[in-house]
DNA sequence: TACTGCAAGACAATCGTTTGTCTTACATAA
DNA sequence: TTATGTAAGACAAACGATTGTCTTGCAGTA
């Protein structure tokens, strides 16, 4: 009688590579070079055509579980972001996934609401789970991070991580300078709420440009966001205030496309008309901006492409390349109909 | 001389389970039957403590990979979507992310584009990395899925998933009754696209409530939407077209929020007022929907309670309960602006 | 003949857990 | 005194790969 081992050659389940070695009377290391095409290694083509055949037959697939276990890269990303389903982060998730799936990795998502313990805790969690790097989307990352990590739209500048982060500077100069074109002197502005990372460095640039505008941004006139909202409520309750003191600007430039929605609709709602007594600019260039009545003028964020390009960097930061602190990406004016010559008023 | 093991009890980095042992000078085991609160096994309390300060002293994290090689569940959840950063996808999405993240699950997102080779392999993928389950959201799975699996919106009834959808009979009564009740009677219709899940189930209920609501369903007046777009121009031509023969309906009901965007748009275009001349009903309820000008009359579906019910159905099954078949989620009927009475044409 | 070299592959350690079975040593009971 | 029971923990075999080192046998060479 023969020495029987546990392992069965085939199963109507799953194979592993031992049951593999056994069917073809190999060691199991054989079967892995084989597979693996590891160079240095002397194995005759008719047993590598044998192990191949054996593979397709039984439709073997390495387990990455194990494979991870012996240190191998994972391929596997972990994303850090504070919300789910909203338009800025679905946007720049979207080009992540589509690149990182494209490279064959898979990614874990994490939100974390700008919970500090959460973001504190979850890269560990990941590590756990043998993540490669980190991705990390609008988020207040801690000084040291356990693993190589790429942000986008970082809030501050961390030893080691890249920074993907929109041309504020431009952004600023196409926006003011579309509405000063226009003949725009008194405009007001909206200022993003503090947990955003995106609000300082946007509300710094717009000082500086206006200010090398010639145009003044005065408190009067400056609306302080600070609810942590999503929908286009966000921009209604400012300008409605606004409205009961000052009615005589011409222009708002907004946070984003959706408190654009909100400043138009509050606009509307107190009598004037956009763009014939006030024009509107928003940011961002969500999907509903260009269908939107009136059309909506804003500074376009490639959302898309900021998200490939920051997963592409992790990637390249994961092979061993040196990255740049910040990569800057370049906004667009997308002209419509929410802005146009300022009123004579 | 004593036998050093390799391992150092202490150390910059990671800890494992035999360093933690060493450093007690304790089996693996024993710390392993302590930190998992193993019943059935005797240790003292003054070793459990013992035990337990040294894993928080060295700040101990079992590694998950290692654990999940040993055939413990991983907490790890792989959904499966056609696309990413879009509206349903999205919303749904928030839903499910947020119930598994607080249940303490991770997942993994994959989408696919409707491919059916990425749809069949994407399943084995993430089976090779160790996921408990499968949530798949608007895709047409093959017949057999090789783990637990509950979808949402799903294309057909497969044995043993779960489907979680929306009562398209009762979102139909909502929508048809409305109008009906406003005095349509020559109403335009849009059909989804053959791809999108929902579009049959939908477009049955809609045939079934016009026939007992006694409102004429004609070719004439029936737009067939057949672009894979997530933009409002998905509603814009077909709009268009149907003003060129047809001005005599006096409603449309839309695919979702986003077509009838598109519809508002096409139908300012050809020079009728929504809701004065034709009334626009949505579909889908997202954000932008009530901040539109007009805001969007339409049937909301509960997409952050259909995530998180479809994750709170699978994490049931994995823990072994029997799930019904289907699931129906209840549509609500926002009435905003975009509706009106019927015009007398 | 004896030695060298290389092809072809086996063996075994390793990754970090989990978990079933064994071993001590002491305390109690007969 | 001897048997028995049990508490406390060690040991070792998994899980499924990867990978460095050894072995075997054969061909070619001095």
């Amino acid at each position: 009688m023969t020495t029987r081992k546990p392992k069965i050659p085939k199963d109507g389940q799953r194979v592993s590579l031992s049951m593999l070695a056994e069917y073809l009377d190999l060691s199991p290391a054989t079967v892995s070079f084989v597979l693996n095409n590891v160079p240095g290694r002397s194995i005759p083509p008719v047993t590598r055509e044998r192990v191949k055949a054996a593979a397709r037959k039984f439709g073997y697939r390495p387990n990455l579980i194990a494979r991870s276990l012996q240190g191998c890269a994972t391929r596997t990303i972990g994303v850090l972001l504070p919300e789910l389903g909203e338009g800025y982060h679905a946007g720049v998730m979207s080009g992540v996934g589509e690149l990182l799936m494209k490279e064959g990795y898979f990614y874990f998502t994490a939100h974390h609401r700008h919970r500090p313990d959460l973001i504190e805790e979850y890269p560990r969690m990941l590590m756990a789970r043998g993540v490669d790097g980190i991705l990390a989307i609008d988020t207040k990352l801690p000084a040291k991070m356990p693993l190589p990590t790429v942000s986008v739209a970082g809030h501050a500048t961390i030893a080691d991580v890249t920074n993907v982060m929109l041309d504020h500077h431009k952004a600023a100069q196409l926006a003011l300078g579309h509405l000063h074109e226009l003949g725009h002197r008194r405009i007001a502005f909206m200022q993003g709420q503090p947990f955003s990372s995106d609000s300082q460095s946007r509300w710094r640039a717009t000082l500086l440009v206006a200010r090398s505008l010639g145009l003044e941004v005065t408190p009067e006139l400056t609306i302080k966001l600070d609810q942590d909202m999503t929908s286009p409520e966000l921009g209604y309750p400012g300008i409605t205030q606004l409205l009961q003191k000052h009615r005589n600007f011409t222009a708002v430039l907004c946070f984003n496309d959706i408190s654009a929605i909100g400043a138009i609709r509050a606009l509307h709602d107190g009598g004037l008309s956009v763009p014939g007594d006030v024009s509107v600019l928003g940011f961002d260039d969500i999907q509903s901006a260009s269908y939107h009545v009136p059309s909506l003028t804003t500074i376009r964020q490639p959302l898309n492409s900021i998200g490939s390009t920051a997963a592409s960097l992790l990637l390249r930061k994961l092979a061993g390349e040196a990255l740049p602190a910040i990569v800057k990406i370049a906004p667009e004016l997308m002209v419509r109909e929410s802005t146009a010559t300022a009123a004579k008023r």
